[in-house]
Formats: structure tokens, sequence, C-alpha cells
DNA sequence: TAAGCGTGGCT
DNA sequence: TAGCCAAGCTT
């Protein structure tokens, strides 16, 4: 029962708010959302709730992904597994295949696991809370509040890295990502509305995507500007505090490249888990620092290889590599050595090449 | 809690 | 150029 506050103590001033400063209106977000709005393929006609399967579609997606990058795939796979039991039903190989060059191949594992279990436990039909959501695979705690208030209009927190930039710098929090996940998340509660749930998710990501940019934030065009303890302090730059960075290191390794008569490469699948798991490769030494040993002895079958004038280079998120190319060429009608098949230009498409093996093939010849 | 896990665009 | 950044999840 909320009483009166007591007129001989004075209200505690919150440190990170000027006592001038008036809280963050929900009203006035959505206010500014409802004419600001991006048009996205995944976002539903105003007024419209979305299909579940297309915001589960989008938001496994975007994770870490950016929208230009994310479109082209959303429309294809949207194309050819327009629901969520025509996904389930698809052989994980060729979700692999059209995950390709996108990368976190873990998402689309997880992706391929939710649509089965979706189909499993819970008949074809994405559950409607955000803790029954977090049971699925490859769901976690903001993909489960996205889902749950774009797709089912529940009362929930979808905070991702816009949400957390843009609460930093209302709140001005001196504490550094990550470890301030759990205060912004307890923030992000504070300022949630009572109506209107999927689009308030959306339009934190819009205004952290638009005007609260990680360099030069429109404050001007904010419609927050009169809230914002960061803007208040003349630094929003600042905000949100990060921890350092530990430094990247570089791997070294040899691809094989074996060209047979007929065009073919001698190609095999990755490991399923661990990096990119589950994907097509082109054989090649183990990727160390320092680079391997003896490569020779990593050679997928004996044929006269040639170390080409070259290497590719490629970073991934948490080591760079660099990888020299090794070729030599086939006979016609050479079988393949047990766990690698040939495969033709031709059916390079319908491999699952990740980005890295691209390159490499750039060097057939 | 921190590390592992891709890729491409931008500055 | 080399680092930063993008609608995170899993272990």
């Amino acid at each position: 029962m909320p009483r009166p506050a007591d007129p001989a103590i004075p209200p505690r001033p919150d440190p990170s708010r000027p006592a001038a400063m008036s809280a963050p209106d929900p009203g006035a977000l959505l206010a500014w959302y409802d004419r600001h709005q991006r048009r996205l393929p995944w976002r539903a006609e105003p007024g419209t709730r979305q299909d579940p399967y297309r915001v589960f579609l989008s938001e496994i997606m975007l994770q870490q992904t950016t929208v230009v990058t994310v479109a082209p795939y959303y429309a294809a796979f949207l194309a050819r597994w327009p629901s969520v039991k025509a996904l389930a039903a698809a052989p994980l190989e060729e979700v692999l295949s059209a995950w390709a060059g996108l990368g976190y191949y873990a998402r689309a594992r997880n992706l391929h696991a939710c649509a089965r279990a979706v189909v499993e436990r819970h008949g074809g039909a994405f559950p409607d809370t955000e803790a029954a959501l977090l049971e699925l695979p490859g769901i976690g705690p903001y993909t489960a509040a996205a889902i749950a208030s774009i797709a089912f209009e529940r009362r929930a927190a979808a905070v991702d890295g816009n949400w957390e930039r843009v609460l930093a710098r209302l709140f001005a929090v001196e504490e550094a990502l990550p470890r301030a996940k759990a205060r912004l998340r307890a923030l992000a509660l504070t300022l949630l509305p009572e109506t209107r749930h999927g689009d308030f998710a959306q339009a934190m990501m819009d205004l952290g995507a638009t005007l609260c940019t990680p360099r030069k934030p429109a404050c001007a065009l904010c419609p927050w500007q009169g809230s914002c303890a960061a803007h208040a302090a003349g630094a929003p730059e600042r905000y949100p505090v990060k921890a350092a960075k530990s430094v990247r290191p570089t791997r070294q390794g040899v691809a094989f490249l074996a060209v047979r008569a007929d065009g073919a490469v001698l190609v095999r699948s990755r490991p399923p888990r661990g990096l990119l798991g589950g994907m097509s490769e082109v054989p090649s030494t183990d990727w160390v620092e320092g680079g391997p040993a003896d490569p020779a002895l990593a050679a997928p079958m004996a044929l006269e290889w040639q170390p080409l004038n070259a290497a590719v280079g490629h970073v991934f998120s948490h080591f760079a590599l660099e990888l020299a190319i090794w070729r030599a060429r086939a006979p016609a009608l050479t079988p393949a050595p047990k766990g690698h098949r040939w495969v033709r230009p031709e059916g390079f498409d319908a491999e699952a090449f990740p980005s890295v093996m691209r390159k490499v093939l750039e060097y057939i010849g």
C-alpha cells in the first residue's frame, strides 16, 4: 500500500539523474514510433499482429547480424519454408546450405531444432508466453521476450543491444557491459508501458538504430532528450561503458585443394558442433597459432601437392586465420577417401560452404 | 562468469 | 588499417 512521502524526509535524489529531469515517458516514444518507424520485411502492417513464425525466423537471423545482411536470407527462407511445419520437415543439410554465409551457424542448427520442437511439443503452434518460449532451443532471454511481445502482445522486455545503449544513456549507467546487463534489464522493466508491447519493443530498437546510435547520436531529434542523463551531462557517446576487449590471436593452417580431371573438388563435412559445425569444407590441417608442424601429414590423400603462392585471410569472432593453399590435380574417376566426397562446381550452391571456404574455392584455378 | 561462436560494412 | 559494430545463445 503506497503512502504519501514523509515531508520531513526529502526524497533521495537519483545520483544518475539531475533533479529537474523528467522520467522517460513510454508514450512519448510510442508517439515518435508512430511517425518514424522503419518498414522492414518481417514487420506486420501497423495495427496488425505478425505471424509468430516470421517473428521467430527474423529474430534468430538478426542476432548479432545487420538488417541489410539478413533481408535476402529472410526472403529466401520464407519462400522455401513458409511455415514452421515446413521448416521442421526439411533436412538439416538443406537448412545449413541455405544459411551459408550468414555466420554463427549454431543459429541454423538451433533454428531447425526449434522448429521441430514446436511441432513435436506444441503441435506446430508457437507457445505464446515468454517462459515457454525460453524453453525452446536457440531462444534466449532476448528472443523469448521479442516473440512474446511482438507476436503475442505480451508485456516483456526484449533487451537487445539497442535497448542497452538507450538505457545506459538515459540513466548514465557507469557500470561496464557485460556486467551491467542485469542492471539494464531492471531499468528496462521500469519503462514498459501498459499497452502496445510489440510496438514498444520495436520502438526501442528503432530509436537505438536510427537516433541513439553508437557514434554521433542525433539527440536533437530524440523524443527522450529531456529525460536523458547522458545528454544532460553532455556525453552521450560515453555510454554504454564497455569492458576492455582481449586481443584476437592469429592461427595458421593449410587447405588441401584437390581438383579432379572432371573439375570436381574434394570436400568433407565438419563435425556437427563447434566452429562452423556441420558445414562443408575443403580439407585442411588444424588451425593453430604458429601453424601446423608438418602439413603433409594432414593431406587427405596422396597426390602431388603444390603450395600456391597465395593465402586466404579470414577473421572470425575470436581469432584471425591465415590459410595457405596446397593444390593438386587428381585423375578422372579417382575415388574419394573415406569421409570425403567429390563436388563439381555446379553443386557448390547445394553445399553449406561458409565464407572462408568460398574464398578457398576461388583458387580452383 | 567468461569464452566460444561468423560475417561484412564502416570509420 | 585495424578495430568497432550489428535485433545473442550456449556451455
